[in-house]
DNA sequence: TGAAACACCGACCGGCGATCGGTTTTTGCG
DNA sequence: CGCAAAAACCGATCGCCGGTCGGTGTTTCA
């Protein structure tokens, strides 16, 4: 009775705003039930138990939710959290776009960072050279 | 006669097949008119007149190519760089997730460039270097 | 002036996210 | 045990989008 998974192709999951409401909210408290989701919907986006577990169903099955039984009722958590997410995101984009040369990603990236605010650039500085010292350490 | 305009919403211009082989089309020799397009179409993707002129239709409305009379034809070219591209996609995803800090997003993206390979993040350090230098002589 | 080239229009298909109501299954209580 | 509540499960519908095409009109030029 088990459902295939979606997205079998090379496209990236693409959400919708209701999968993204319910994500952030696993990402706020995880474990949490589909009634439970739906009860704590903001009012912009409330809707049926229904609509909430089939997405849910549909988050399962694109694998970005893990749940497990509770009784007869499912709990849910989220199975990557927000930055991985972003990262494989990231990934699909730029795998859509990239050309055997990374150097145009990173550096619309390094140009994004510094379109947003004087010091965003700076942070991203120090982010690296905190990763490239802890390559040592780490392995 | 005038369409309007699609993608109204907030959710990023999700780009299809079809419509980025065109762009990659353009990007590698720009001003080419829709048979032109059709007919440097890779085996894979071979379809008709029709369906080219119908895509870059939908491209031209989600703003993405230009196009300009040439006797009774049109001439395509992208709007935007592929790099140019690649910022907004990123945009479009980073806005969908992010909380406020952009801490996660900048710390997702050096583990991206990590993952990669050993190289990578060094070169993402040189290019935030030579960013941080122009910001001298460039404004 | 007639044929070729091409834009333009409308139709259809399949997939997906959202939405819901009805049906079945599980469970816990009296 | 039997029943009502809870929740999963199932399937239907809707609207949008990307892809696909054929037919029709319009422009151009030999």
């Amino acid at each position: 009775m088990r459902k295939r998974p979606v997205n079998l192709s090379n496209t990236l999951p693409h959400l919708g705003e209701l999968e993204l409401t319910l994500l952030q909210a696993l990402w706020a408290q995880p474990e949490q039930s589909a009634l439970r989701l739906q009860q704590e919907l903001p009012r912009a986006q409330q809707c049926s138990l229904s609509t909430v577990q089939s997405t849910l169903e549909r988050l399962h099955r694109k694998m970005l939710v893990r749940r497990r039984r509770q009784g007869h009722a499912y709990v849910y958590c989220a199975r990557l959290g927000r930055a991985e997410l972003l990262g494989k995101l990231l990934g699909g984009v730029i795998r859509q776009l990239h050309t055997g040369s990374l150097d145009p990603i990173l550096s619309s990236f390094v140009d994004f960072a510094d379109k947003i605010d004087e010091h965003t650039l700076d942070r991203l500085d120090e982010l690296v050279q905190k990763r490239k010292l802890s390559r040592f350490e780490g392995d």
